[in-house]
DNA sequence: CACTTATTGCAACTAGTGTTGTAAAATAGA
DNA sequence: TCTATTTTACAACACTAGTTGCAATAAGTG
Protein backbone atom coordinates (compact mmCIF):
# COMPACT_ATOMS: atom_id res chain seq x y z
CA UNK A 1 0.00 0.00 0.00
CA UNK A 2 2.66 2.28 -0.84
CA UNK A 3 5.13 3.59 -3.21
CA UNK A 4 7.67 0.64 -4.89
CA UNK A 5 10.72 1.56 -4.77
CA UNK A 6 12.46 2.49 -8.24
CA UNK A 7 15.63 0.51 -8.47
CA UNK A 8 16.59 -3.08 -7.82
CA UNK A 9 18.75 -3.64 -4.43
CA UNK A 10 21.30 -6.11 -5.70
CA UNK A 11 21.33 -4.59 -8.80
CA UNK A 12 22.90 -1.57 -7.35
CA UNK A 13 24.95 -3.42 -5.22
CA UNK A 14 26.89 -4.48 -8.28
CA UNK A 15 27.16 -1.16 -9.23
CA UNK A 16 28.51 0.35 -6.02
CA UNK A 17 31.11 -2.74 -5.56
CA UNK A 18 32.34 -1.49 -8.86
CA UNK A 19 33.06 1.83 -7.99
CA UNK A 20 34.49 1.27 -4.33
CA UNK A 21 36.70 -1.15 -6.29
CA UNK A 22 37.94 1.16 -8.57
CA UNK A 23 37.85 3.91 -6.25
CA UNK A 24 38.57 2.27 -3.01
CA UNK A 25 36.09 3.91 0.52
CA UNK A 26 36.78 7.36 0.94
CA UNK A 27 37.27 8.58 -2.58
CA UNK A 28 33.82 6.91 -3.92
CA UNK A 29 31.45 9.42 -2.10
CA UNK A 30 27.84 9.40 -1.32
CA UNK A 31 26.83 12.16 -4.28
CA UNK A 32 29.49 10.44 -6.82
CA UNK A 33 27.34 7.18 -6.37
CA UNK A 34 24.03 9.52 -6.90
CA UNK A 35 25.49 10.09 -10.23
CA UNK A 36 26.46 7.01 -11.35
CA UNK A 37 23.48 5.24 -10.49
CA UNK A 38 20.91 7.54 -10.89
CA UNK A 39 19.47 6.67 -7.55
CA UNK A 40 19.14 9.58 -5.21
CA UNK A 41 21.10 10.86 -2.13
CA UNK A 42 18.42 10.31 0.07
CA UNK A 43 17.03 7.15 -1.33
CA UNK A 44 20.10 5.55 -0.88
CA UNK A 45 20.17 6.72 2.41
CA UNK A 46 16.70 5.48 3.30
CA UNK A 47 17.32 2.18 2.06
CA UNK A 48 21.12 1.50 3.04
CA UNK A 49 21.58 4.13 5.68
CA UNK A 50 24.56 4.94 6.34
CA UNK A 51 27.94 5.13 3.82
CA UNK A 52 29.74 2.84 6.50
CA UNK A 53 26.19 0.33 6.29
CA UNK A 54 26.09 1.02 2.99
CA UNK A 55 29.68 -0.48 2.62
CA UNK A 56 29.32 -3.27 4.35
CA UNK A 57 26.13 -4.77 2.08
CA UNK A 58 29.06 -3.82 -0.43
CA UNK A 59 31.40 -6.14 1.19
CA UNK A 60 29.04 -8.63 1.99
CA UNK A 61 28.35 -9.03 -1.61
CA UNK A 62 31.48 -9.29 -2.52
CA UNK A 63 32.63 -11.85 -0.30
CA UNK A 64 29.22 -13.74 -1.61
CA UNK A 65 30.53 -13.74 -4.83
CA UNK A 66 33.82 -14.93 -4.27
CA UNK A 67 32.40 -17.56 -2.21
CA UNK A 68 30.17 -19.13 -4.90
CA UNK A 69 33.21 -18.48 -7.67
CA UNK A 70 35.65 -20.65 -4.94
CA UNK A 71 33.01 -23.19 -4.96
CA UNK A 72 33.06 -24.06 -8.39
CA UNK A 73 36.62 -23.67 -8.62
CA UNK A 74 37.25 -26.26 -5.49
CA UNK A 75 34.36 -28.49 -6.04
CA UNK A 76 36.48 -31.37 -5.91
CA UNK A 77 39.83 -29.19 -3.74
CA UNK A 78 43.20 -30.66 -5.01
CA UNK A 79 46.81 -29.06 -5.95
CA UNK A 80 45.72 -28.76 -9.26
CA UNK A 81 42.87 -26.82 -7.95
CA UNK A 82 45.24 -24.12 -6.34
CA UNK A 83 47.37 -24.17 -9.19
CA UNK A 84 44.20 -23.64 -11.35
CA UNK A 85 43.45 -20.51 -9.19
CA UNK A 86 46.64 -18.80 -9.26
CA UNK A 87 46.91 -19.28 -13.17
CA UNK A 88 43.40 -17.14 -13.42
CA UNK A 89 44.89 -14.49 -10.50
CA UNK A 90 47.38 -13.30 -12.82
CA UNK A 91 45.44 -14.23 -16.22
CA UNK A 92 44.89 -10.71 -18.26
CA UNK A 93 41.93 -8.26 -18.15
CA UNK A 94 40.99 -5.32 -20.03
CA UNK A 95 40.71 -2.00 -18.92
CA UNK A 96 37.03 -2.12 -18.06
CA UNK A 97 37.84 -5.60 -15.44
CA UNK A 98 37.66 -4.18 -11.54
CA UNK A 99 40.21 -6.99 -11.34
CA UNK A 100 42.92 -4.31 -12.36
CA UNK A 101 42.72 -3.22 -8.29
CA UNK A 102 43.35 -5.91 -7.27
CA UNK A 103 40.41 -7.65 -4.22
CA UNK A 104 38.28 -5.48 -2.71
CA UNK A 105 38.75 -7.10 0.45
CA UNK A 106 42.75 -6.99 0.82
CA UNK A 107 42.14 -2.66 -0.51
CA UNK A 108 39.90 -2.25 2.31
CA UNK A 109 42.37 -3.83 4.92
CA UNK A 110 44.62 -0.95 3.55
CA UNK A 111 42.44 2.05 3.46
CA UNK A 112 39.93 2.42 6.33
CA UNK A 113 41.72 3.21 9.47
CA UNK A 114 39.59 2.33 11.57
CA UNK A 115 37.23 -0.75 10.68
CA UNK A 116 34.04 -1.00 12.38
CA UNK A 117 34.17 -4.61 14.26
CA UNK A 118 31.41 -5.66 11.59
CA UNK A 119 33.71 -4.58 9.02
CA UNK A 120 36.81 -6.68 10.71
CA UNK A 121 34.41 -9.85 11.03
CA UNK A 122 33.49 -9.48 7.83
CA UNK A 123 37.70 -9.73 6.20
CA UNK A 124 37.64 -12.29 8.68
CA UNK A 125 34.86 -14.49 6.97
CA UNK A 126 37.02 -13.85 4.09
CA UNK A 127 39.82 -14.93 5.10
CA UNK A 128 38.76 -17.76 6.46
CA UNK A 129 36.98 -18.62 2.67
CA UNK A 130 40.48 -19.09 1.26
CA UNK A 131 42.00 -20.52 3.96
CA UNK A 132 39.24 -23.55 3.79
CA UNK A 133 39.86 -24.24 0.13
CA UNK A 134 43.58 -23.94 0.09
CA UNK A 135 43.70 -26.45 3.55
CA UNK A 136 41.34 -28.86 2.06
CA UNK A 137 43.07 -28.97 -1.57
CA UNK A 138 46.70 -29.85 0.49
CA UNK A 139 44.95 -32.26 2.63
CA UNK A 140 43.74 -33.80 -0.05
CA UNK A 141 46.97 -34.82 -1.45
CA UNK A 142 48.00 -35.75 1.92
CA UNK A 143 50.48 -32.37 2.36
CA UNK A 144 52.25 -32.11 5.82
CA UNK A 145 51.04 -28.87 8.01
CA UNK A 146 48.13 -27.69 5.69
CA UNK A 147 46.90 -25.14 8.19
CA UNK A 148 50.29 -23.64 8.24
CA UNK A 149 50.55 -23.94 4.42
CA UNK A 150 47.28 -22.55 3.80
CA UNK A 151 48.40 -19.43 5.57
CA UNK A 152 51.35 -19.13 3.48
CA UNK A 153 48.99 -19.25 0.36
CA UNK A 154 47.12 -16.67 1.70
CA UNK A 155 49.84 -14.76 2.48
CA UNK A 156 51.26 -14.93 -1.37
CA UNK A 157 47.63 -14.71 -2.99
CA UNK A 158 47.59 -10.85 -0.84
CA UNK A 159 51.35 -10.37 -2.20
CA UNK A 160 49.75 -10.75 -5.28
CA UNK A 161 46.97 -8.73 -5.17
CA UNK A 162 49.39 -6.18 -3.60
CA UNK A 163 50.95 -6.20 -6.68
CA UNK A 164 48.64 -5.91 -9.03
CA UNK A 165 47.24 -3.23 -6.92
CA UNK A 166 51.02 -1.53 -7.76
CA UNK A 167 50.66 -1.73 -11.25
CA UNK A 168 46.98 -2.00 -12.33
CA UNK A 169 47.79 -5.34 -14.02
CA UNK A 170 46.84 -8.89 -13.01
CA UNK A 171 50.08 -9.83 -15.42
CA UNK A 172 51.92 -8.64 -13.14
CA UNK A 173 51.67 -11.07 -10.65
CA UNK A 174 52.86 -13.97 -13.58
CA UNK A 175 56.59 -14.62 -11.42
CA UNK A 176 54.20 -14.67 -8.29
CA UNK A 177 52.14 -17.29 -9.40
CA UNK A 178 54.59 -19.01 -11.33
CA UNK A 179 56.49 -19.72 -7.94
CA UNK A 180 53.70 -20.94 -6.20
CA UNK A 181 53.03 -23.21 -8.79
CA UNK A 182 56.67 -24.40 -8.55
CA UNK A 183 56.07 -25.04 -4.92
CA UNK A 184 52.78 -26.44 -5.13
CA UNK A 185 54.75 -29.29 -7.12
CA UNK A 186 57.72 -29.62 -4.50
CA UNK A 187 54.87 -29.82 -1.86
CA UNK A 188 53.32 -33.31 -3.87
CA UNK A 189 56.18 -34.96 -3.03
CA UNK A 190 56.73 -34.14 0.35
CA UNK A 191 55.55 -37.17 2.30
CA UNK A 192 58.03 -36.79 5.10
CA UNK A 193 57.50 -33.53 6.38
CA UNK A 194 60.82 -32.19 5.68
CA UNK A 195 63.05 -31.19 3.51
CA UNK A 196 64.76 -32.90 0.73
CA UNK A 197 68.39 -32.98 1.25
CA UNK A 198 70.62 -30.49 0.94
CA UNK B 1 71.21 37.27 9.54
CA UNK B 2 67.82 35.67 10.25
CA UNK B 3 65.58 34.14 12.92
CA UNK B 4 66.80 30.35 12.83
CA UNK B 5 64.06 27.52 12.85
CA UNK B 6 63.43 26.15 16.43
CA UNK B 7 63.16 22.48 15.48
CA UNK B 8 65.43 20.26 13.76
CA UNK B 9 64.20 19.00 10.32
CA UNK B 10 65.46 15.31 10.33
CA UNK B 11 63.86 15.07 13.76
CA UNK B 12 61.08 16.43 12.95
CA UNK B 13 60.78 13.90 9.83
CA UNK B 14 60.88 11.04 12.36
CA UNK B 15 57.90 11.99 14.14
CA UNK B 16 55.83 12.66 11.20
CA UNK B 17 56.89 9.27 10.01
CA UNK B 18 55.95 7.74 12.73
CA UNK B 19 52.26 9.56 12.45
CA UNK B 20 51.96 8.49 9.08
CA UNK B 21 52.98 5.12 9.32
CA UNK B 22 50.23 4.74 12.30
CA UNK B 23 47.60 6.52 11.11
CA UNK B 24 47.85 6.40 7.03
CA UNK B 25 48.10 9.59 4.75
CA UNK B 26 44.54 10.84 4.75
CA UNK B 27 44.19 10.29 8.86
CA UNK B 28 47.28 12.02 9.72
CA UNK B 29 45.99 16.13 9.25
CA UNK B 30 48.19 19.00 9.06
CA UNK B 31 46.79 20.16 12.37
CA UNK B 32 47.34 16.90 13.88
CA UNK B 33 50.95 17.24 13.59
CA UNK B 34 51.00 20.42 15.10
CA UNK B 35 49.98 19.06 17.74
CA UNK B 36 52.11 16.16 17.91
CA UNK B 37 55.29 17.97 16.77
CA UNK B 38 54.98 21.69 18.35
CA UNK B 39 56.00 23.10 15.13
CA UNK B 40 52.93 24.91 13.90
CA UNK B 41 51.24 24.74 10.39
CA UNK B 42 52.68 27.67 8.92
CA UNK B 43 56.21 26.78 10.05
CA UNK B 44 55.49 23.53 8.26
CA UNK B 45 53.98 24.79 5.48
CA UNK B 46 57.39 26.90 5.06
CA UNK B 47 59.89 24.47 5.44
CA UNK B 48 57.94 21.87 3.39
CA UNK B 49 55.57 22.83 1.41
CA UNK B 50 52.11 21.26 1.08
CA UNK B 51 50.91 18.11 2.44
CA UNK B 52 52.29 16.02 -0.74
CA UNK B 53 55.68 17.24 -0.66
CA UNK B 54 55.85 16.82 3.60
CA UNK B 55 54.88 12.97 2.92
CA UNK B 56 56.88 12.84 -0.20
CA UNK B 57 59.68 14.40 2.21
CA UNK B 58 58.95 11.56 4.88
CA UNK B 59 58.76 8.66 2.40
CA UNK B 60 62.42 9.36 0.79
CA UNK B 61 63.59 9.42 4.64
CA UNK B 62 61.66 6.19 5.26
CA UNK B 63 63.41 4.21 2.07
CA UNK B 64 66.90 6.33 3.44
CA UNK B 65 66.16 4.40 6.97
CA UNK B 66 65.54 0.68 5.02
CA UNK B 67 68.36 1.00 2.57
CA UNK B 68 70.41 1.22 5.43
CA UNK B 69 69.05 -1.49 7.33
CA UNK B 70 69.25 -3.65 4.62
CA UNK B 71 73.04 -2.58 3.78
CA UNK B 72 73.99 -4.35 7.16
CA UNK B 73 71.60 -7.42 6.57
CA UNK B 74 72.83 -7.98 3.36
CA UNK B 75 76.60 -6.97 3.52
CA UNK B 76 77.47 -10.32 2.44
CA UNK B 77 74.44 -11.67 0.68
CA UNK B 78 73.29 -15.32 0.77
CA UNK B 79 70.19 -17.46 1.19
CA UNK B 80 71.22 -16.71 4.67
CA UNK B 81 70.46 -13.48 4.79
CA UNK B 82 67.13 -13.62 3.03
CA UNK B 83 66.38 -16.61 5.96
CA UNK B 84 67.38 -14.28 8.54
CA UNK B 85 65.56 -11.12 7.18
CA UNK B 86 62.14 -12.66 7.45
CA UNK B 87 62.49 -14.10 10.48
CA UNK B 88 62.88 -10.71 11.65
CA UNK B 89 60.06 -9.18 9.67
CA UNK B 90 57.34 -11.57 11.84
CA UNK B 91 59.08 -11.21 14.89
CA UNK B 92 57.12 -9.65 18.28
CA UNK B 93 57.12 -6.32 18.47
CA UNK B 94 56.01 -3.88 21.31
CA UNK B 95 52.50 -1.45 21.67
CA UNK B 96 54.66 1.70 20.29
CA UNK B 97 56.61 -0.29 17.66
CA UNK B 98 54.81 1.35 14.45
CA UNK B 99 56.19 -2.01 12.72
CA UNK B 100 53.01 -3.03 14.21
CA UNK B 101 51.19 -1.32 10.75
CA UNK B 102 53.09 -3.35 8.23
CA UNK B 103 55.12 -1.38 5.63
CA UNK B 104 55.10 1.91 4.95
CA UNK B 105 55.09 1.83 1.64
CA UNK B 106 52.93 -0.69 0.40
CA UNK B 107 50.22 1.03 2.70
CA UNK B 108 51.02 3.83 0.49
CA UNK B 109 50.13 1.80 -2.35
CA UNK B 110 46.63 0.93 -1.25
CA UNK B 111 45.90 4.46 0.40
CA UNK B 112 47.15 7.17 -1.44
CA UNK B 113 44.37 6.77 -5.09
CA UNK B 114 45.86 8.68 -6.92
CA UNK B 115 49.74 8.97 -6.13
CA UNK B 116 51.73 11.46 -7.77
CA UNK B 117 54.66 10.07 -10.29
CA UNK B 118 56.75 11.38 -7.22
CA UNK B 119 55.54 8.94 -4.99
CA UNK B 120 55.36 6.02 -7.60
CA UNK B 121 58.79 6.64 -8.07
CA UNK B 122 59.84 6.57 -4.52
CA UNK B 123 58.08 3.39 -4.80
CA UNK B 124 59.68 1.91 -7.27
CA UNK B 125 63.16 2.47 -5.85
CA UNK B 126 62.19 1.11 -2.51
CA UNK B 127 60.35 -1.92 -3.90
CA UNK B 128 63.83 -2.13 -6.14
CA UNK B 129 66.08 -2.32 -2.90
CA UNK B 130 64.56 -5.43 -1.72
CA UNK B 131 64.86 -7.10 -5.26
CA UNK B 132 68.49 -6.09 -5.92
CA UNK B 133 69.44 -7.90 -2.21
CA UNK B 134 67.34 -11.04 -2.99
CA UNK B 135 68.26 -11.57 -6.27
CA UNK B 136 72.41 -10.87 -4.65
CA UNK B 137 71.57 -13.23 -2.99
CA UNK B 138 69.86 -15.73 -4.69
CA UNK B 139 72.69 -15.52 -6.88
CA UNK B 140 75.16 -16.10 -4.46
CA UNK B 141 73.58 -19.67 -3.66
CA UNK B 142 73.10 -20.08 -7.45
CA UNK B 143 69.92 -20.81 -7.09
CA UNK B 144 68.48 -20.45 -10.66
CA UNK B 145 66.02 -18.00 -12.44
CA UNK B 146 67.05 -15.22 -9.82
CA UNK B 147 65.12 -12.29 -10.73
CA UNK B 148 61.54 -14.37 -10.85
CA UNK B 149 62.44 -15.68 -7.23
CA UNK B 150 63.00 -12.22 -6.10
CA UNK B 151 59.79 -11.15 -7.28
CA UNK B 152 58.00 -13.89 -5.59
CA UNK B 153 59.81 -13.37 -2.42
CA UNK B 154 58.86 -9.52 -2.62
CA UNK B 155 55.50 -10.75 -3.05
CA UNK B 156 55.64 -13.28 -0.11
CA UNK B 157 57.00 -10.07 1.63
CA UNK B 158 54.37 -7.96 0.83
CA UNK B 159 51.35 -10.40 1.69
CA UNK B 160 53.38 -10.47 4.84
CA UNK B 161 52.94 -7.32 5.20
CA UNK B 162 49.38 -7.37 4.17
CA UNK B 163 48.92 -10.03 7.10
CA UNK B 164 50.66 -7.52 9.61
CA UNK B 165 48.63 -4.64 8.75
CA UNK B 166 45.16 -6.83 9.25
CA UNK B 167 46.08 -8.20 12.94
CA UNK B 168 48.19 -5.05 13.70
CA UNK B 169 50.80 -7.96 15.02
CA UNK B 170 54.10 -8.80 13.13
CA UNK B 171 53.71 -12.40 14.90
CA UNK B 172 50.78 -13.28 13.18
CA UNK B 173 53.29 -13.56 9.69
CA UNK B 174 54.96 -16.46 11.38
CA UNK B 175 53.28 -19.11 9.45
CA UNK B 176 54.62 -16.74 6.18
CA UNK B 177 57.86 -16.84 7.34
CA UNK B 178 58.36 -20.66 7.91
CA UNK B 179 57.21 -21.62 4.58
CA UNK B 180 58.94 -18.93 3.04
CA UNK B 181 62.15 -20.66 5.22
CA UNK B 182 61.26 -24.14 4.03
CA UNK B 183 61.21 -22.99 0.65
CA UNK B 184 64.54 -20.92 0.19
CA UNK B 185 66.10 -24.41 2.09
CA UNK B 186 64.70 -25.79 -0.75
CA UNK B 187 66.09 -23.80 -3.56
CA UNK B 188 69.47 -24.38 -1.77
CA UNK B 189 69.34 -27.69 -3.85
CA UNK B 190 67.95 -26.61 -6.64
CA UNK B 191 70.72 -26.78 -9.51
CA UNK B 192 69.31 -28.00 -12.65
CA UNK B 193 66.52 -25.43 -12.63
CA UNK B 194 63.38 -27.79 -12.76
CA UNK B 195 61.38 -29.45 -9.70
CA UNK B 196 61.99 -33.25 -8.61
CA UNK B 197 60.73 -35.98 -8.95
CA UNK B 198 57.12 -36.01 -8.05
C1' DC C 1 -11.63 7.78 -6.67
C1' DA C 2 -9.54 8.93 -2.36
C1' DC C 3 -6.14 7.75 1.11
C1' DT C 4 -2.29 5.95 3.22
C1' DT C 5 2.50 5.40 3.10
C1' DA C 6 7.05 5.03 1.31
C1' DT C 7 10.00 7.17 -2.01
C1' DT C 8 12.24 10.94 -3.99
C1' DG C 9 14.39 15.66 -5.03
C1' DC C 10 16.16 19.70 -3.22
C1' DA C 11 18.65 22.13 -0.31
C1' DA C 12 20.58 23.28 3.95
C1' DC C 13 23.54 22.24 7.81
C1' DT C 14 27.64 20.74 10.08
C1' DA C 15 32.17 19.24 10.58
C1' DG C 16 36.73 18.76 9.11
C1' DT C 17 40.80 19.92 6.35
C1' DG C 18 44.28 22.00 3.30
C1' DT C 19 45.86 26.38 2.33
C1' DT C 20 47.13 31.22 2.69
C1' DG C 21 47.46 36.28 4.31
C1' DT C 22 49.07 39.29 7.71
C1' DA C 23 51.30 41.08 11.35
C1' DA C 24 54.08 40.32 15.47
C1' DA C 25 58.24 38.19 17.34
C1' DA C 26 62.88 36.78 17.35
C1' DT C 27 67.67 36.51 16.10
C1' DA C 28 72.20 37.15 13.77
C1' DG C 29 75.08 40.63 12.00
C1' DA C 30 76.60 45.64 11.30
C1' DT D 1 71.57 49.34 19.48
C1' DC D 2 69.53 49.05 15.04
C1' DT D 3 68.11 46.52 11.04
C1' DA D 4 67.12 43.05 7.82
C1' DT D 5 65.10 38.76 7.29
C1' DT D 6 63.10 34.69 8.67
C1' DT D 7 60.11 32.33 11.61
C1' DT D 8 55.89 31.98 13.95
C1' DA D 9 50.99 32.54 15.71
C1' DC D 10 46.42 33.49 14.68
C1' DA D 11 42.78 33.43 12.03
C1' DA D 12 40.18 33.44 7.96
C1' DC D 13 39.00 31.29 3.51
C1' DA D 14 37.47 27.85 0.36
C1' DC D 15 36.10 23.50 -0.48
C1' DT D 16 34.46 18.90 0.19
C1' DA D 17 31.62 15.32 2.07
C1' DG D 18 28.36 13.04 5.14
C1' DT D 19 24.03 13.72 6.99
C1' DT D 20 19.29 15.32 7.64
C1' DG D 21 14.66 17.94 7.25
C1' DC D 22 10.82 18.85 4.50
C1' DA D 23 7.60 18.94 1.14
C1' DA D 24 6.09 17.02 -3.20
C1' DT D 25 5.28 12.78 -5.66
C1' DA D 26 3.81 8.28 -6.89
C1' DA D 27 1.74 3.84 -6.30
C1' DG D 28 -0.91 0.23 -4.25
C1' DT D 29 -5.40 -0.69 -1.68
C1' DG D 30 -10.10 -0.38 -0.16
Amino acid sequence: MARPRSFDEQELLETVMKAFWRRGYSATTYRGIESITGVGIRSLANTFGEKDELFLAVLASYRGRVSRNLDLMFESPSIDSIVRFFERISSPSDAEDPRRNGCLMVNTVFEVDKPTAAVTQEIAQYRDLFRRVFRESLESDQVPDPEIRADFLIGALWGAFSQIRLTRDPTSAKPISSIVVETLEIWRGLVPPRRPAA
